[in-house]
DNA sequence: TCTTCATATCTGTAGATCCGAATGGTAGCG
DNA sequence: CGCTACCATTCGGATCTACAGATATGAAGA
C-alpha cells in the first residue's frame, strides 16, 4: 500500500464520503433519518432511558401510527435499537456514534444558527 | 435519588437536542442540508481543496442553477465556506466538525447499510 | 374463546424539495 | 462600449415525505 500514501493522508481530513451515487445515497438517506424535528425529538428520549412506543406516543403527541413508523426509521437505520417482550416494544438510543452526531450538529447549528434558519433548502419558499 | 444528580449523568451521555421545537426544527433542517447525495458529494469535494462554482458543476454534472444553490444550502449551514474573488467564488470545507459528522455518519451506515436502504422514510413507496 | 391492549401497516391529502431551463447581475477583456 | 465568463435567482413541473385516521396483527387476560 505504499503509493496510497498522499491518498491516506488526505483520508485522515476529508470527509469519507462514497464515490459511488449508490453510497451516497445511502448516506444521505441516513442523515434524512435525522432530518426530522420528531425523529431527532424520539432519539433523545430514548436515549436518557428505555421507552416504550406508548411513552413514545405520549411525549411527542402525534398519532400513534406516525410514532411507530418514525421509529421503525429510526431502528432501521442503527439510530435506535428495540427489544421485544410480550405485547411491548421498549426503544433505547445505544450507538454512542448516533450522541457523537447529533453533538457536533448542535454545536455548528449554534454558530449558525441564522444561516440554517434562513437556508430553505434549495428551493426557496415564496 | 436526587433529581440534579440523575439530569446531571444524563446530560453526558444524552444528545443536546433542544427541547424547543423551534430548536428542533433548525437542527433537523441542518441535518436535511446533508440528505442529498450530490451536496454529500459537494461536500467531499470542497474537503479536498479550493475549489470554484465552475469545478463543482463540472463534477456534480448537473445544470449550474442547481448547483449554486446547492452551494448556497452548504454554505449558509456552516459545512462550506466561500471565498469570493472578481468574478469567482472559491469554496472550501474547512470546520472539522462537519468532517466528523461524516465519518461517524459512514461508519454507521457501512453497520446498517441494508437497513438504511430499506428505510424508505415512514411514507412506504408504492 | 372473546375481549382488550400495544404495536404495526395501509389510505389519501397537503406541503416540502428536487430538477432543468430561463433570467439577472457583476467582473474582466478587446 | 460591447462582449463573454462566472455566479445567483426565479419558474413551473415532478417526486418525496409527513400527517391523521382507519385497519390489521399479536399477545395477555377474563
Amino acid at each position: 500500500m505504499s503509493p496510497a500514501t498522499a491518498a491516506t493522508v488526505a483520508a485522515r481530513t476529508v470527509p469519507p464520503v462514497p464515490e459511488e451515487p449508490a453510497g451516497r445515497d445511502l448516506l444521505a438517506r441516513f442523515y434524512r433519518a435525522l432530518g426530522d424535528p420528531t425523529r431527532l425529538a424520539l432519539l433523545a428520549f430514548c436515549a436518557e432511558q428505555e421507552r416504550t412506543g406508548n411513552d413514545c406516543v405520549t411525549y411527542v403527541g402525534l398519532s400513534q401510527g406516525r410514532v411507530s413508523a418514525h421509529l421503525a426509521c429510526l431502528v432501521s437505520c442503527g439510530l435506535v435499537e428495540v427489544r421485544r417482550a410480550g405485547r411491548y416494544a421498549y426503544y433505547r438510543t445505544t450507538d454512542p456514534r448516533a450522541v457523537e452526531i447529533v453533538e457536533r450538529g448542535a454545536s455548528m447549528v449554534a454558530d449558525h444558527a441564522a444561516g440554517v434558519a434562513a437556508c430553505t433548502k434549495v428551493a426557496t419558499a415564496p
